[in-house]
DNA sequence: AACTATTTTAAACACTTGTTTAAAACACAT
DNA sequence: ATGTGTTTTAAACAAGTGTTTAAAATAGTT
């Protein structure tokens, strides 16, 4: 047979659209086969069922994540220079997948959803040694003192949250999608300035 | 007849539990009647379809989210006192109601959800004069100059995403319940810090 | 007690859900 | 062309969905 695309991965595809944009509760399993342009069968045949299917999108979109960041920390760069640069490459990241982090946190939080062990994650960026990176920094003074999950919310926080919470701000604050997107570019300049001047408190950083 | 708590009540605490547990997508009409402890059909008697029903519910919690606001706003101190007053019971309020921030941004990004016009909670914020406050203050010099979009994004940001990430983070940092509520405290205080420091670039903010 | 209006229920409606079955279409070797 | 194994489909399954209907229970009035 041979396709340019073969159906196992037209169902992942059209699976992980379904999926992000409406959640696993919120979606059919005919609505996925129907945006995979094929019979609701197949999806059963190729994955054994909506569930697995889920499992296999989800963990694709943790790696992700995960891979996104890995990048950074690898990078030969001083530490207040890949701050600055994940901050950029996440707000990028990000905007072309913006249901990314709402779709992790929601199915996360959900009863019978993924049951995996999650902790790998962790250590995928600890294998980075970013973080034996940062306890140098703030031993030698470089850097301020929190603890990882302190400094991962830090970061998350400020990098997530103006993206998973788009509609809700354009419609308190009245506006259009280029208006936001306009003020994102600038949010990111005031994240980056205030993350690397409280994590980073050198004389420099501290002027105003 | 007359009850302590009536039946349309009864329903609607019931739907508040179960949809912000679930979302809508992820809960049934009986779920939530059963829930109520009484039959299907009076869910739709009260209110018309389950629609209606969350429309009222999803209607109540942003009403919820913006009250928790304004008390803090309509005090009588200085804006920096206020910013750390505010953080401080954001942080409290969300405690309680964790599923808050996901259950409004989840909804928010639904397609066939919640029409309503969002415009009305942020002219209510603005009617606490919190806006204006900022503007003189930054007029002043005593305030960074940062667009209101931006100042909202940080301090919800800060606020709301290390509750909504909470699973999230438990499993990427392996940390139990109690490890996590007690890190929480700690990182409030962080949060506190960063976003006076940087709001409010004063000689004895900018110490280290 | 008998009538009326409201509140609650069981049952049914038509439709969608996830999943399975059995037959059809296909590819490919001989 | 025939046979074989894989891929795809239409159809059906039982269970669950939101919603409606008509009857039962209840409350209130006379």
């Amino acid at each position: 047979m041979k396709k340019d695309v073969t159906t196992e991965e037209k169902i992942k595809e059209a699976a992980r659209e379904v999926f992000m944009a409406k959640g696993f509760a919120g979606c059919s399993s005919r609505e996925i086969s129907k945006a995979a342009g094929m019979n609701v069968a197949l999806v059963n045949y190729y994955f054994r069922s909506k569930s697995q299917l889920f499992q296999i999108i989800f963990q694709a979109a943790m790696e992700d994540f995960v891979t996104s960041m890995m990048t950074v920390f690898s990078s030969d760069q001083s530490i207040e220079n890949k701050m600055r640069i994940f901050i950029e490459r996440e707000f990028e990241f990000l905007s072309k997948h913006p249901e990314l982090p709402v779709f992790i946190i929601t199915e996360m939080n959900r009863e019978e959803g993924c049951s995996i062990d999650h902790s790998c994650f962790f250590e995928k960026i600890a294998s980075s040694g970013i973080f034996n990176e940062c306890a140098q920094a703030q031993a030698e003074g470089k850097m301020r003192k929190i603890n990882i999950l302190s400094l991962t919310l830090l970061i998350m926080s400020n990098c997530q949250y103006p993206i998973m919470a788009r509609n809700l701000m354009q419609g308190i604050h009245g506006l259009s999608d280029e208006e936001y997107s306009a003020n994102l570019i600038l949010h990111k300049q005031n994240v980056t300035d205030m993350l690397v001047t409280y994590l980073f408190p050198t004389q420099t950083n501290n002027k105003i």
